[in-house]
DNA sequence: AAAACGTGGCA
DNA sequence: TTGCCAAGTTT
């Protein structure tokens, strides 16, 4: 084993045996988590911060402890008990995933990548999160702090690219460690979220400042992708009637719906859209509710 | 393969 | 106040 990636692996190891977040679906002094702890916080923080997730996470899994719980429900109540977390297809490809597991799987969450990555929903990332936090895969997880840690630390640059190239690939796995690859993942992405973040990177906090390529290169400022705009898009439509549908329990009149935007041809262009995505049914006449909405009573 | 897809906190 | 950013996936 090359010294050198060793000394890497203790240092950052090291620093994650101190500074480690005692989160819920994280496993207790050494035990792995359960799996579906693992598979419903994945969903909850795909582009969503943790502190947001926190509370989401402890109601959803007291009233779907398992995935067959959440597959006994309706598509609409996973909706609404998603709440404000944003991009709600996520509530309903959990919802599908838990259907799939309780059908097809027995009720087991699956134990490896490609049967994970079969999963509405699981992609690359999460796939990998799975197999490697519920069950000890040795599998590369590059999630966007790891691509951080590393672009910083390997390359000397500020951001990695828009998506995951071939040469990222080959990188991790050349650093990924021959045990514990599980810990190593969640070490560098904690390392990532806490130390090496975006903005104001806490380099003085840094277990592995002194290697840095970024560091020594001086911060060289890289180019950031454009960001997206936000007001008068689609998305902030979408947005406002699905918060009247998600706070009503009854079905919800077109008038209320029409109330939440001036622009008619777009608010209709965003509502069909909602309807074709399955996050909304028409149950009556220009009547609408949440999918599922008066399924098992 | 670029673009769509929510939300709220923070600088 | 505006813009950035957060454990991505899908089409």
């Amino acid at each position: 084993m090359d010294p050198q990636l060793s000394s890497l692996h203790d240092d950052v190891l090291a620093w994650f045996g101190e500074h480690r977040r005692d989160l819920p679906w994280r496993g207790r002094d050494g035990e792995r988590p359960d799996p579906w702890s693992v598979l419903v916080s994945e969903f909850m923080l795909q582009q969503t911060p943790v502190a947001r997730v926190l509370p989401v996470f402890d109601a959803w899994m007291a009233t779907w402890p398992t995935p067959a719980d959440l597959a006994a429900a309706t598509a609409g109540d996973a909706v609404r008990a998603w709440g404000r977390l944003g991009y709600p297809r996520r509530a309903l490809r959990l919802h599908a995933a838990a259907t799939a597991i309780a059908h097809q799987h027995a009720g087991r969450v699956p134990d490896t990548y490609e049967a994970l990555r079969e999963l509405p929903g699981v992609g690359d990332y999460t796939a990998a999160a799975i197999a490697s936090f519920a069950y000890g895969r040795r599998v590369l997880v590059l999630d966007t702090n790891v691509r951080r840690v590393f672009t910083r630390v390997v390359r000397g640059e500020q951001y990695p690219t828009r998506s995951v190239t071939a040469a990222e690939r080959r990188l991790g796995q050349e650093l990924m460690p021959a045990d514990r690859a599980d810990e190593w993942a969640a070490a560098t992405m904690e390392l990532g979220a806490l130390v090496c973040t975006a903005r104001a990177p806490r380099c003085a906090a840094c277990p592995i400042a002194d290697r840095c390529a970024w560091r020594a290169a001086g911060y060289p400022q890289g180019e950031q992708p454009k960001g997206q705009t936000w007001h008068g898009t689609d998305r902030q439509v979408r947005g406002r009637l699905m918060a009247v549908l998600r706070e009503s329990h009854a079905p919800v009149p077109k008038a209320a719906l029409d109330a939440v935007w001036d622009d008619a041809t777009q608010r209709d262009r965003c509502l069909a859209g909602l309807l074709d995505d399955g996050l909304v049914e028409l149950v009556d006449d220009d009547v609408f509710a949440l999918p599922g909405h008066d399924e098992g009573r």
